[in-house]
DNA sequence: CGCCGTTGGTGATATTGTCACTGACAGTGG
DNA sequence: CCACTGTCAGTGACAATATCACCAACGGCG
């Protein structure tokens, strides 16, 4: 059950004095996640704050037809202001968290949260970055659906899923979701990426063959 | 000058008890722009946070091609905290900031900001609300933009633009650019929309000619 | 009046999305 | 081992949207 001292991990709770980190140590909630759960969705809004020790929380938005789109992943050490937003401005929102890995998260109540806001000028920082910061992902989401052409955001995403492997372990579909798109249009481009030797294929799985090319792709105009 | 008590107007400084409301009114700065004037951009950015005391405030983004998309505005009573986020993160971004009326505004800057923000609940919630508004906003442009119809979109922004009249004054071109798409998609829908006997155009102007039977296309999925 | 920048119209073509259908593959239970 | 089933991928036809290359109409202005 024990996590250690977690403020050591947040940037908004390092920099604290330690009686207001012992507080917080006893008052925050320690909220497990399996890999594929759903955190939050416009049905089970939580009514604590979220901040995410370990783990990758994938933030995306379905359409009524049923199309998705992922707006932005929370990493270790980061907020998901979304929900804290949304709670604190009781507005509908359409966009669900998924956990990608299994999470470890702190869960802070919302007085407790207010309190640490109102006395701590680190916290406050660290939730106004984190607020920025979505705010500039959801800028580029905006700007890549808008502007961006499929065959570039998709060399994007698949180096960025890949990591420091060669290997992207996703459906069609998956990745359709991760770009907002149809499936049809990713095995599409995936098969003209197969044809000029880019990558290859396998049921459930991408290999890239040339991150170089790749990126010369996701780098082209 | 003077602009009488504008702490009056906000949601976020009404509530204040009188003496903090006096430091404020004497410590924020009004600002003043002409209809058209660049309020932030990529490159000038403030170093303070706006307050939006009468007028609207039209933030937009501009891709590399030179397309562009209007992303919200900002209302009278309202923060614009894409700036303040900004200014608070050090990041970077490519939205700008264009008064679509003439403007008056409060800038406070950074330490009134978060003196305020420390002290004063209110403040912080609204605030936050402030934050929570853009971000469902831009989940909203997302949407839009990901899986909306041309003509959907561009019968609701007729409405939306018309306000309470039946004209809007704007070329083919504003129109593409509150849309993130391109003059002759415009052009073309527009000129659908006529032959239907929605709207009737002139140069620079578009009539609505039925309220209803374009809020009925507006409503189609 | 004629010049010229802005605005709007249009066809051709490329890209992307939608629809309908097919087959391939992996697991499951007989 | 085989039929059954659900997921995954491939494909052609067509619709919607974007891009490109023009040209025509309009309105200010010298």
């Amino acid at each position: 059950m024990a996590i250690g001292d977690w403020t050591e991990r947040f940037r908004g709770t390092r920099g604290l004095p330690r009686p207001v980190r012992d507080r917080l140590l006893a008052s925050a909630r320690v909220a497990r996640y399996a890999r594929g759960a759903t955190v939050f969705s416009p049905d089970a809004r939580p009514d604590n704050l979220l901040f995410l020790v370990e783990g990758t929380l994938r933030v995306s938005q379905t359409a009524e037809s049923g199309r998705e789109i992922v707006l932005y992943r929370v990493e270790a050490g980061e907020s998901c202001v979304l929900t804290t937003a949304c709670m604190l401005a009781q507005e509908a929102y359409n966009a669900e968290g998924i956990a990608e890995t299994p999470l470890v998260a702190v869960a802070l109540s919302q007085d407790s949260f207010d309190q640490l806001a109102a006395e701590e000028p680190t916290f406050r920082k660290f939730i106004f970055a984190a607020f920025a910061r979505r705010l500039l992902d959801l800028l580029h989401v905006v700007d890549e659906v808008a502007f961006g052409r499929i065959d570039v955001r998709l060399a994007t995403r698949l180096l960025a899923l890949a990591g420091d492997t060669a290997e992207v372990e996703a459906t069609h579909d998956d990745l359709a979701k991760e770009l907002g798109t149809a499936r049809e249009v990713v095995s599409r481009v995936l098969h003209d990426f197969q044809k000029r030797g880019l990558v290859s294929q396998s049921r459930g799985r991408v290999t890239l063959l040339s991150r170089e090319r790749l990126a010369r792709v996701a780098e082209s105009t």
